[in-house]
DNA sequence: CTTTCTGCAAAAGGTTTGCAGTTAG
DNA sequence: CTAACTGCAAACCTTTTGCAGAAAG
């Protein structure tokens, strides 16, 4: 995982140190296909027999949230790793309302087209973030509803 | 407020009843310009010297919901009247980071972009629901950062 | 070595549940 | 009157804080 290792640099390039706890939440957050809660991440390295406590991961996902290496996903509350480099201030999301798969993409049109409606409310449009949920097509194919 | 009114013929005619407390709730969200959590509801009514317990708050909040009387709001966590009848399953916002003002509206264009977004990904759209974050044009004049 | 980071204990919020009593229709 | 609703108590889960010890660089 080259990504996991880039993470690992922003960390030391802004001074902060690479710790075995900052690792393994990185690491589980690069495994994960949805977004995972603090206490799902415990309990996903419990089975790996990789201990750490709780507030050490609240403190974790704050430092990744704040150096843009993670992103709190509001569907849900969980956290997922940020894929997006460039398009800066654009986080969109498709999240599957049945089983939690999540979609991550960027889209220059749609942050046009939502700060012009800004300007219409006297709003200066910063973080375009977005999320809409649906179903994906294992779901769509399993449940015939 | 006829649209208080109008809220209160959806409870009705969906065999709900019209209370006291989902009376008071409805006006907090309906005269709130802003998103508001449950508690704050609760603290609302006490300054007006009347009395919530705050797991009334949450069932009612749940109940209108779950008749599309109202609208979580992701950012920041609170509940707002839902103003839009028309486009539905179409709900976006526009949040002011710094003083939480907000403007809900809906933009069909949106949805249809996000829907073919979607269909990239194998998903089958639901709800469009956004939000994003800027500065409004009043803490926009106070703070010049 | 020194500063940063982690773990622990504990507290503080927020949210949910069950049940008894109240109230709308 | 009766089903629906509210309030209370209590449990539960999530998140935050302070401090002492451990570890990165």
């Amino acid at each position: 995982m080259t990504q996991t290792h880039d993470a690992l640099q922003v960390l030391r390039s802004r001074g902060y140190r690479v710790t075995e706890p900052r690792k393994r939440v990185l690491k589980v957050l690069a495994e994960a296909q949805r977004p995972v809660s603090p206490y799902e991440i415990q309990e996903i390295l419990q089975q790996k027999g990789e201990y750490l406590n709780h507030v050490t991961i609240y403190r974790v996902l704050d430092l990744f949230c704040s150096l843009k290496l993670a992103h709190k996903v509001l569907l849900g509350g969980g956290f997922v790793r940020c894929t997006l480099g460039a398009e800066d201030g654009c986080h969109r999301f498709v999240v599957c309302r049945q089983c939690g798969a999540l979609r991550e993409y960027a889209d220059k049109a749609l942050c046009e087209e939502e700060t012009a409606i800004a300007q219409e409310f006297g709003f200066r449009a910063e973080q375009h973030f977005s999320e809409f949920s649906g179903i994906c097509s294992e779901c769509m194919a399993s449940a015939r509803s």
